[in-house]
DNA sequence: TTGAAAGCGCTACCAA
DNA sequence: TTGGTAGCGCTTTCAA
């Protein structure tokens, strides 16, 4: 398959008005044969008001009869603020894991009744990218990583944010915080192979840049478990393709290594089958502990030892979000939200 | 890690004013002694208008100060369109291949300059949740899946959205089309196993609710290259867990087949595993393939054989949708962008 | 070169 | 029970 990219210049019909108008609430009002303001009333059920059932029913057929359509960014202009919450869309390919967990968050505050928008930020540094999403004046904002720092966090409030929710590994001053320190997850993982006697650890550290936010802290948090023992350890970085863990493998004997955590799951997968190809051994030349608890490290033989990751329900994150909107005075909580443990199988 | 719901009541602080108000437009005029309307040619660098050296600095100045960040929503209100593209988020995990062509569908569009929301339809059937897009005023929808029909389409029409572009199988009325037919994949597996001497065909099909959208398609493909041969097609519904694999894997002999197309390559490790483990031979008892050409079929043993799925890029469908709105009047394109390829490994 | 003012669609107040 | 109307923040004529 082929595709071949067309540059069509600006069409001089763009901008002439659209073919038939979109329906207002005033053009509801018209074909009723009432006012606006008795439109609205009807519509969003107001209790405040007593509109009688036949007025009622005629507002409602104009409208179903023009197909009207409530316009959102009007309404919010009006109320004051919006029921968005704003989530910064991940530049680069996160890991099956995290995907599913902001896809089950975003659900959940759709329960909420709030209108999730996924911002791009794509080359946009620092506070050029809290700017942009202030813009949409969003009533709160998650922000996964370490995208944003104490300066982006007054703007969004400044611009009307009732609440700054950071997933990150650290605190950002002004924001609430759900810290998920993946430190621990590396802590986990580097005191249990020194508890099964390796004492030569490899840590893999993936070449795809972007997954450093996680990669570093599982990193350092190896070498604090090792950290005053006997034991050492190297980092080992590492594309995620074919050859560049055979080059790994290749390079095994030499490196004078007894085991290895490899990131998470999937890098474990491939460090494995390269070390197997390699005629090494799992567990007895090399264990192999990866991360993330995926399906596929179960159906690896040897079973593959991995560190499970405990995330708060979205459900969860979701009404710390919605308490915070509705109570925007409240000091932010901060709280360790990353429970790890390592599920010991075959590869260790 | 235990979490423990808690239920705060509607803050009486909630109904109170901002602390702070936020700085709107008059505010940076008033700060530096013009007009809104100077105001707004500054910060927009309208060059239909000169405006004085010194007065934009004093603008410039006034805004930065005052931490000014225009309002996208009164902005737009006034332009009478917005640049927001409007995709329904996912209501279940779709697979990696499907989540990370989202994405870089999402960074295509955002570099175009448009706004994407993901929103988040769960519970809404068919032209409600078009309308609940509708209120966003969405300058162009994408809809994948079937999960739109032609009065959704006409709903968002009418309220303004100059583009609708469905990502599904089947063409809808109104709507421009990419049709992602997955007929075809499971035409190429059950074409190519067919070839290889294989003559009865099982075709996983997961329980998972809401893959049916692929499931389906694929498994009718199947049938179509086995129809009017001496081949058979078998379905088999199977829960992504090691005891329904397990299940299936017992009850394989039984079945009398030789050979699976096991959905996609995930399914495909799943059910290659619990044969083996139950003593069949992969490939001679049974020939497995999958779809998606993950990384992870190439790393099983053997390799798995599987049908390599190509979609356009993502800038090629943020340009289409681009055009769609610059040309509102143009006919709905419709073609399909579904390549499928079989990639013969070891497993079949 | 700058300012005044209208108006985008909506809701909430106050009057009738 | 209903209507008139102000005003949310912004851009864009038209006048000065």
């Amino acid at each position: 398959m082929r595709y071949v990219m067309v540059q069509i210049p600006e069409s001089t019909a763009s901008s002439s008005p659209a073919p038939h108008s979109v329906p207002t609430s005033a053009d509801v009002a018209r074909l009723a044969g009432v006012s606006r303001a008795t439109v609205s009333y009807v519509l969003n059920n107001s209790g405040a008001v007593r509109i009688s059932e036949p007025t009622r029913r005629r507002v409602r057929e104009a409208a179903s009869e023009l197909g009207y359509v409530p316009h959102a960014a009007a309404r919010s202009l009006r109320a004051g603020h919006s029921r968005i919450v704003l989530m910064p869309a991940p530049a680069i390919p996160v890991g099956p894991l995290y995907s599913h967990y902001l896809n089950e968050l975003h659900g959940a505050l759709g329960r909420l009744d709030y209108t999730v928008v996924q911002h791009g930020s794509a080359g946009l540094h620092g506070d050029e990218a809290a700017r942009a999403w202030a813009e949409l004046r969003p009533v709160a904002v998650i922000v996964p990583g370490a995208g944003i720092g104490p300066e982006g966090v007054a703007v969004l409030k400044r611009s009307g944010a009732r609440a700054v929710v950071t997933l990150g590994p650290d605190p950002v001053d002004g924001a609430h915080a759900l810290l998920m320190d993946h430190e621990s997850v590396g802590h986990c993982a580097g005191a249990h192979l020194y508890a099964r006697g390796r004492r030569r650890i490899g840590v893999v550290v993936p070449e795809e840049r972007g997954l450093d936010v996680f990669s570093r802290p599982r990193l350092a948090g190896v070498r604090r478990a090792l950290h005053g023992t006997d034991g050492t350890v190297t980092e080992l970085p590492l594309g995620y393709d074919e050859e560049s863990a055979a080059r790994l493998a290749a390079r095994w004997r030499g490196l004078g290594l007894d085991a290895v955590f490899a990131y998470n799951d999937e890098y474990a997968m491939l460090v494995m089958r390269a070390l197997q190809d390699a005629g090494l051994r799992v567990p007895e030349d090399a264990a192999v502990i990866g991360a993330d608890d995926l399906m596929l490290g179960r159906l690896l033989r040897p079973r593959l030892s991995t560190v499970h990751i405990d995330l708060p329900p979205g459900r969860y994150v979701a009404d710390l979000v919605d308490r915070a909107v509705r109570n925007p005075g409240a000091a932010p909580e901060r709280q360790a939200v990353l429970g790890a443990t390592v599920v010991h199988r075959e590869s260790t």
